[in-house]
DNA sequence: ACGTTGGTCGATCGAGCGTTCGACCTACCG
DNA sequence: CGGTAGGTCGAACGCTCGATCGACCAACGT
């Protein structure tokens, strides 16, 4: 069907198709790095489990390297892009900051196997493929601080705890998810999402815990 | 030198040799695992920085597996042991959890190498090895879950966050360290840890960012 | 009818892996 | 002295890996 048409139609129409077994090939990919992790998952794998043959599967990607850099630059383009968009006309750094760890926490959950490989996989990057998952997340990351930077200043909060370790350990608290929830749990994304931000947000507009009437130093 | 005695004493020196030996072969791989990933590590690696012959290896270890077990159990044993040692007569929950969250980021600090390994190569265990770090893990998660209740009884706070939220958004906040923090950067470990316990605990123990008043308790 | 292009495959290569084995070399014991 | 035990080593085995190559095929334009 969608493969009748002109030269245009038929290029468009392949080049989509093309798109998609690659989608699916890194979606696989993706599930096996997380299993077994990048340097364990063999390419043969990936052939079993997609039903594609050994040699067939180098049609899509060039070698086992460029396809985890495929799977990681999808991951956070995808992160950022949506999170970009959600950030367009927000005036308040707070629901910033609430918006951004909803959306990372939303796509830890709605796919976890890519996400997984994102956090946990870097170190497995060689050479330009890792600079240039380097300057993706440090765009991310910078982003952030640049949200927690307008949180403390709209917020009148004190100079507690420096901005890159405020930063570092939000990220800690929201990648770390991987390691402990399961989707289907009882407590759920939106709700999970919410607890970190509340637990984070707290500690870093203000107030030690010490101030809390409780303990005299 | 060490080596002349009686049998008693050439059994303790040589047995206490023997520790010796393996102990920095621990070190050394740890430090191999942490750089390049257990699987793409290989025991080539080992034997050539740490100059001894490949089959010389295996006198100390039966196998990779157990390699990777004895890292990470000497890592946690250590870590368990050190914190249950600081926390005897303590009895306010908050220094409690001051005292945890500086001796996990100590350790991270002065042994990143095994820590690394610990908190990233946990699923490079198999059977029962798997096991049994999981459940010295577990001990210690459970450790901080009681001391959290506590800490959150004790001040009245509200039951914002439920408490194994709480427990793995710190964990996340101190095994993210791995990924950012180099010794001998500005911030000093210990000012480190203080940063994160103070991050997380006003956030723990009530009031969101919005009213941010003292409370009364 | 024919050439081209996109896509797939089996067979194979060379390299590296974890592990084993038997030989070897002390340094001690009786 | 001979024997035994702790420690070390080179060589090799069997296996899996990532990657390549040439053959093949169906669908298309001309």
């Amino acid at each position: 069907m969608a493969t009748r048409g002109s030269m245009a139609e038929k290029a468009l129409s392949v080049s989509s198709e093309h798109e998609e077994k690659l989608g699916r090939l890194l979606t696989v990919a993706a599930e096996i790095f997380a299993e077994k992790g990048y340097h364990h998952a063999s390419i043969r794998d990936l052939s079993r489990r997609a039903g594609v043959s050994l040699s067939g599967l180098y049609y899509y990607f060039s070698s086992k390297q460029e396809l985890l850099f495929m799977i990681q630059d999808r991951s956070l383009r995808n992160v950022l892009a949506e999170l970009e968009v959600k950030l367009r006309g927000i005036d308040s750094p707070e629901e910033k900051l609430r918006i951004l760890v909803r959306n990372h926490v939303g796509f830890f959950a709605q796919n976890m196997a890519a996400m997984r490989v994102l956090t946990h996989e870097y170190d497995s990057l060689e050479g330009e493929y890792r600079t240039k998952i380097r300057n993706l997340r440090l765009r991310y990351s910078n982003l952030c601080t640049e949200i927690l930077r307008d949180v403390r200043r709209f917020s009148g909060g004190g100079d507690i705890v420096p901005l890159n370790v405020a930063t570092f350990g939000l990220f800690g608290m929201m990648n770390w998810i991987y390691a402990w929830y399961r989707p289907g749990s009882s407590v759920s994304v939106d709700r999970l999402a919410d607890h970190l931000y509340r637990l984070f947000i707290s500690g870093f507009i203000g107030r030690t815990g010490k101030s809390a009437g409780k303990r005299a130093g």
